[in-house]
DNA sequence: ACGGTACCAGACAGATCTGTCTACTGTAAG
DNA sequence: CTTACAGTAGACAGATCTGTCTGGTACCGT
């Protein structure tokens, strides 16, 4: 990974995370990172596709980080649940970057929300595995709630509204 | 109201939930509302000014919608979770109106954001009331879960997830 | 009859956004 | 040495977006 692209990537981030994709121009993008405009199209083909590189490394990041959480069954969940409630209240929070991406691109045929989509089932999935791993039942409408509840702690923690996460992780908890 | 203002009004309503606030512009809401575009900024001084009476119109819309709802305590909670589980798996709809602007719309200090504050806080407090009513005890607690729930749900019904909306509204039912 | 107001049609300015292009520099591999 | 490539700087085209302005029509109350 060449050092020009990472800082693009990391600077898209940073910025397509703390104020919205459609309020930041790729020349936002190119001043902060300080790189040439032709070097950005070197490495990105479109807006588009920095955008998309912008969530599939999100997720790759989440994978690394809630997958290597502690434990296999309902103990794992407990410390995704730990770290989510600790974030989402922290400052520079601003929502789940996949939900907010899917709140900017209405149209559910478009690879962005082809992303959300695969995260959101990802994250699914991880919640029915670590249910089935402890012997819970209903793990699948477990999981669908743990989701449920997911999506409201980022919504709630985003808009700066801690009391709303703390019911979440009190009803996450007691569902678990 | 004049029948120009209400046309633009419908029309804007109808194009910023459906397709996200910054990628809908003014041309395209005059366009399609059949005005000219002096008769546009004649009642509205911006589009920043049209969008808030978007927002408001639809809190509006939402407490008569909501705060008319049949009955007074956790009746009335059942009556909104069964509206709100209805509209949300149906054709069209595309989240909360209120979460997709804040998604758009990321300083905190906005106008826009305060209009979803207040809904918010609207939405939270007629929640403790009815629990107050029909005498549930932690009203706040419960206030908090159903209105983080109710966010749950308006985003997994936006995305197509009929399974976490279901799940969100047995929790809901299960905790009044 | 007249003045005010709401409305229509569309040109226009100025800013901004995406994406292309030219021209040049440094560097590492063959 | 030279070729290929990653990089810099910045002009440029073309589209789009917000907001202003001109000019004209129709209705309504006084």
């Amino acid at each position: 990974m060449s050092s020009a692209r990472s800082r693009i990537l990391d600077t898209a981030t940073r910025l397509f995370y703390a104020e919205g994709i459609h309020t930041v121009g790729v020349d936002r993008v190119i001043a902060e990172a300080t790189v040439a405009k032709a070097t950005f199209y070197h490495h990105f083909k479109s807006k588009e596709d920095l955008v998309l590189a912008y969530l599939t490394t999100e997720y790759e990041r989440q994978k690394v980080l809630l997958g290597g959480a502690p434990g296999t069954g309902v103990e794992r969940i407990e410390a995704i649940l730990a770290k989510l409630a600790e974030v989402s209240v922290g400052p520079g929070f601003r929502g789940c970057p996949f939900l907010n991406a899917a709140a900017e691109y209405a149209d559910p045929d478009h690879p962005v929300r082809h992303v959300v989509d695969d995260y959101r089932s990802w994250y699914r999935d991880l919640m029915r595995d670590s249910l089935k791993a402890s012997d819970r039942p209903n793990a699948d409408q477990k999981a669908d709630l743990l989701l449920l509840v997911r999506d409201g702690i980022a919504v709630a923690g985003g808009l700066g509204d801690k009391d709303a996460v703390q019911a979440g992780v009190r009803t996450a908890l007691a569902a678990v």
